[in-house]
DNA sequence: CGAAGCTCTGTGAACGTGCACAGATTCGGG
DNA sequence: CCCGAATCTGTGCACGTTCACAGAGCTTCG
């Protein structure tokens, strides 16, 4: 006895209009919380569309309001990024929060492999979203470019050197950089060493010329170890390496907290004491920071509310108001704690 | 001059049409690859298509299809666990991966707020994604009664016990708790305690019921700390707990490697040497088992291969294939390390 | 040479909504 | 009592696609 039923049809408003023995119009109506519908109308449509099981589709209301209620929130590089730095997960939730409240769905989209650019661009393109929120772009990046074509309301969080006519939320990185790495100094370390990890990124070498900022002329190429990703093992490879390239060395900037996390491994694993021997200083404030021994002193970087903010920029440019292109910056205060 | 163009309107394929000179139905053909087209008009099609600036829309097609060629991935409780959770970035990505061959679009979503769930819920009965992977479910959710209602397509990473009508993959948590702890015992430890985080779901209870299969008669309740979530907070204070109960506690089983970090730093501080005084063992083999010090034994959870799996079983349901009720059970083996 | 089969193209209908508009009913006030 | 306003309802069109179908032109073959 096969019986593969169909996969029953989904009730449309139509439906629920003979159901109820209205119209169409008049269900839409209740549908959507319109007035002018009669106290008995509605209690009939509402019963009915109990009864049928009707949902909205969302495809149709998309293509006749030409909106989707949807944001997308753009990922790159995730395999680095999203299981290693904390801040990425409370981006997305600061992000979430404030879109929820607006009643926006917030989808996430995570660019991987080649394949996922070209299909992520047909996604955007395709209208199934109003706006997007874009995480950790590169430079000349393809889908910088499309974003900026289709003329789709975006903010960056964080931005990329080549990004001009698109608004971003950020934090002051070279400042926020200078500012712990001057406090540093004043704990008298003579030779300041750093694990600049992501280089290729905006906040990597933002951070990098903080540093340089701060030493002047006690800058010292040589102690710079320049490590791919924001990762606890970037962290252990790199401190590791300028170890070896200078014993004595006595202070290090390590500029992410996952990053400080596998340098002080490595100290740890040369003997080195904290903050006797060496002091170190992260950056993000992440969960990491106080999970070290001791607890990281370093920047904190306010991800929810980065966010949130993100969000926010998104939702007024859906209003119709004009994107604010000198960027959102917010306050990343020093966290002093026990590392330095 | 307030030339605010009202932000030019998008082309469609009838704009297409026009510009190439054909009709809209080859224009169609041209676009979705099919054959019987002559070379002359497909080239002017395609020259247009490049003039014009067309994308096709979306929404448009999902109607007349009835499908959206995007695959919803649910996550629930991000703040524990998205967060602190190294699986489900894995699990994510394996997904990903999979979708992404098979030209789907996976879009996550999360759920944080009481107002997120009745916003996904819309967005699922709403016709934007074809199916849904669901991860980290609790009992009694009412996304899961949804689906079930909706009959959409759906693969649960893990199965909380109401599952009935709905495949999932996982791993043995049961079994291989029991092994985990059978390997500690055999390392002669006379008092052995465990950090129960996640009771609430089926891994945590499972996990659990593990390791007093394990135990059998020597199982003591009062040497199992329970702990609400997956995190190293959560470690931290169950092991507090179960050295205040036991000072001379010599074996512990922390049901999550984040859990087990936790657990550590908290032995750590009690002056305990690890294997030496205490031993310890983790589950996950997540990135925080090569963290520690000394690096955890634990269970290999086989995360990318779940979303992959996770990613096959919903795609075979939408080729019309009946889902597999049993699950699918991947392997997740003993890695022994230095910690017990 | 005509029928049958390909190849190619255009047309109309359908997908499920929201909205503008027109029409019907009720209500209040002069 | 009548007229205008307010309230309520139904209808047709539009959104941008895909698909079935019809039909035109060309080739092949009996």
């Amino acid at each position: 006895m096969p019986t593969d039923l169909p996969r029953r049809k989904r009730a449309t408003i139509h439906d629920v209009a003979v159901e109820s023995g209205v119209s169409r119009g008049t269900v839409s109506r209740v549908v959507n919380g319109e007035k002018y519908v009669s106290a008995e109308a509605r209690i009939a449509i509402e019963a009915a569309i109990i009864k049928v099981g009707y949902v909205p589709n969302s495809a149709a209301r998309s293509l006749v309001l030409q909106r989707s209620l949807a944001i997308g929130f753009l990922v790159h590089e995730p395999h680095s990024l999203f299981v290693e730095d904390p801040n990425i997960g409370n981006i997305l939730l600061g992000a979430n929060q404030t879109l929820s409240l607006a009643d926006y769905q917030m989808v996430s989209l995570i660019i991987d492999t080649e394949r996922d650019t070209e299909r992520v661009a047909r996604y955007l393109s395709g209208g199934f979203v109003d706006g997007v929120i874009v995480v950790s772009a590169r430079e000349n990046d393809p889908l910088t470019r499309l974003i900026e074509r289709l003329g789709l309301p975006a903010t960056f969080v964080g931005h990329p050197p080549d990004l001009r006519q698109l608004p971003f939320v950020g934090i002051n990185n070279r400042g926020s950089a200078r500012a712990i790495t001057n406090q540093l100094v004043a704990t008298g370390r003579k030779r300041i060493g750093m694990v600049a990890p992501a280089m290729d990124r905006d906040s990597g070498s933002d951070r990098m010329a903080g540093f340089r900022d701060a030493l002047g002329d006690r800058f010292d190429p040589a102690l710079v170890a320049s490590v791919p990703f924001y990762s606890f093992s970037s962290g252990l490879a790199g401190m590791r390496e300028l170890l070896q390239r200078d014993p004595l060395i006595d202070g290090v900037f390590a500029a992410a907290d996952s990053v400080a996390a596998g340098a002080v491994e490595a100290l740890r694993e040369a003997g080195r004491r904290i903050p006797e021997d060496v002091g170190i200083v992260g950056f993000d404030d992440s969960s990491w920071a106080l999970r070290t021994q001791p607890p990281l002193s370093t920047v904190h970087q306010p991800a929810t509310e980065l966010g949130e903010a993100a969000a926010r920029s998104v939702l007024s440019q859906l209003r119709g108001e004009e994107p604010n292109l000198a960027g959102i910056i917010l306050d990343s205060p020093v966290v002093w704690r026990a590392s330095a």
